[in-house]
DNA sequence: CATAAAAATGAGAACAATTCTCATTTCAAC
DNA sequence: GTTGAAATGAGAATTGTTCTCATTTTTATG
């Protein structure tokens, strides 16, 4: 098969938005935007399941979004998030023990959420 | 005003419902149920209001839900949250430097969620 | 207590995000 | 090629939330 075919088809939407997504922060409807820009016929509900897929091969992350939209992250080394409400975007910050004192100086703090995801056994 | 009557009047929701979540996590259907089985009339798009209108009165917070659900909590102390996956359940935990140490022996962590919330001035 | 203005309500319509359904298309193996 | 499996796309259905507005309740005032 050659390049040309390759970048043709059509079954490889996953690989697209697990790429498109490494080190951003986004809506599904803002994966659904580029993806359909570069294959014009993708339809919504593929990029849905696609993300969902994703999720669950543990390549993208669901994470806390600003209102009520979910966002999805590449999933990368551990971090934290700075969301600002004003301008409803999200900032990778370091984890750690200090975290919390080396936040930018012109962020102002409203709420700090801490979520431990897992289960019991 | 009597007793009885102020037991029969209808606008003391907000009340009732930020005295209902203390300490709990509950969702807006759960919270709902609770208003509407004192007050068979209750609307839950009052329900929606009222909640709402806690959250920006500082009385209620919105906390990142299990699934898409948002789940509500009364405001206390700062502190995190174990989510478990398989219980759907949200349970408080101190916060503090240590607070990843300290997790219930029981508890398998999958993901780590750390957002602060604020805006940039 | 009568009344009028203000506040809160409740029913359901509207809306938005997400999930589901299923016929069709594409892929992979033979 | 043929065939079975997997993925897709269109749109319907579902779900959670917000909005609208006529009605009810409260509060303030004479």
């Amino acid at each position: 098969m050659n390049y040309y075919l390759k970048v043709m088809k059509k079954h490889f939407y996953k690989e697209e938005i697990a790429e498109y997504c490494l080190y951003k922060h986004l809506t599904v409807d803002e994966i659904f935007n580029y993806i359909n820009q570069k294959f014009p016929q993708a339809g919504l509900s593929t990029v849905y399941r696609n993300v969902e897929e994703l999720v669950k091969e543990g390549k993208l992350k669901k994470i806390a979004g600003v209102g009520n939209k979910l966002i999805y992250e590449g999933k990368i080394t551990p971090h934290a998030h700075l969301i600002c409400r004003k301008t409803n975007t999200v900032t990778d910050i370091p984890f750690n023990k200090k975290f919390l004192k080396k936040l930018p100086k012109n962020f102002e703090v409203e709420d700090l959420d801490i979520n431990v995801y897992g289960h019991f056994v």
